[in-house]
DNA sequence: GTTCTACTGATAGGGCATTATCAGCAGGGA
DNA sequence: TCCCTGCTGATAATGCCCTATCAGTAGAAC
């Protein structure tokens, strides 16, 4: 017997999910799991670790969301969309910010015979909150 | 009572350490743990990946070795004192080499107030030996 | 409001890279 | 050659991230 519903799948627009959604477009920058609860906590108080990291893989396969990996780091997550850019890690407070701009001349590092496909560029520094 | 011996480390010359060092500048790339074993077995028969992840572990210490950090790998280990470069990541066989050369403008993209003071550049894509 | 069931929080479990443990081995100075 | 002790291999243990489990909760269609 077919069902008299669609195959339609769920997703249910619940308080965490608005409250995680909410926070990371709020943010200007990649946040990390344990960054978003901080962050989406306070709109869905007692919001647990578990849920921040479903709403992200989902969010993730659902293609509005997106990992950046890092050098020696778990991953952080972006909204998607953006044009492409790059990120700075700061030292001190272990944030990491978006920055513009691109040195689009990286095809003549390749080496010969090498085929390139992406790149990936990471500065690493103090933040302007952490300079001062 | 003083010892009639220097406070001088041990360090002894072992050929566990000297299969592993050699296999390390033997390369000319940056090695993972793995890699490191099964470049250096050949050399000491045996050779255990504990004895890899202590001498990798103190090359670092002792400055002949540094670990090069890539998004979302283990680390891998090249030997110091090379020039400024950086690396290209093979997505097929997941070996990362070793590209000379850096645009270094990277200043420019550093937003306002931020201190920059390293940066990372990794290319992605396929070695000459899997691109054809 | 009722009902169905996806969603949630707490936490146990899994995966993986690295380190600690420990008995036996092997540099290398005397 | 002898002896001291640092070194080694096998593997248990750790640490970190993330996922699975499960009973209770709360969207949302009717």
């Amino acid at each position: 017997m077919l069902s008299h519903q669609s195959s339609q799948r769920s997703e249910r627009d619940t308080q965490q999910r608005r409250a995680i959604r909410s926070a990371i477009e709020r943010a200007d920058r990649p946040l990390s799991p344990r960054e978003v609860l901080d962050q989406a906590e306070p709109q869905s108080p007692g919001l647990g670790i578990a849920t921040v990291y479903r709403t992200l893989k989902s969010g993730v396969e659902g293609g509005w969301l997106q990992a950046v990996e890092l050098p020696g780091e778990a991953p952080r997550y972006e909204p998607t969309g953006k044009e492409h850019h790059h990120h700075f890690h700061c030292r001190s407070c272990d944030r990491v910010y978006e920055i513009e701009g691109c040195p689009d001349d990286l095809r003549h590092l390749t080496p010969p015979g090498f085929a390139l496909e992406a790149h990936e560029i990471v500065l690493y520094g103090r933040c302007a909150e952490c300079a001062r």
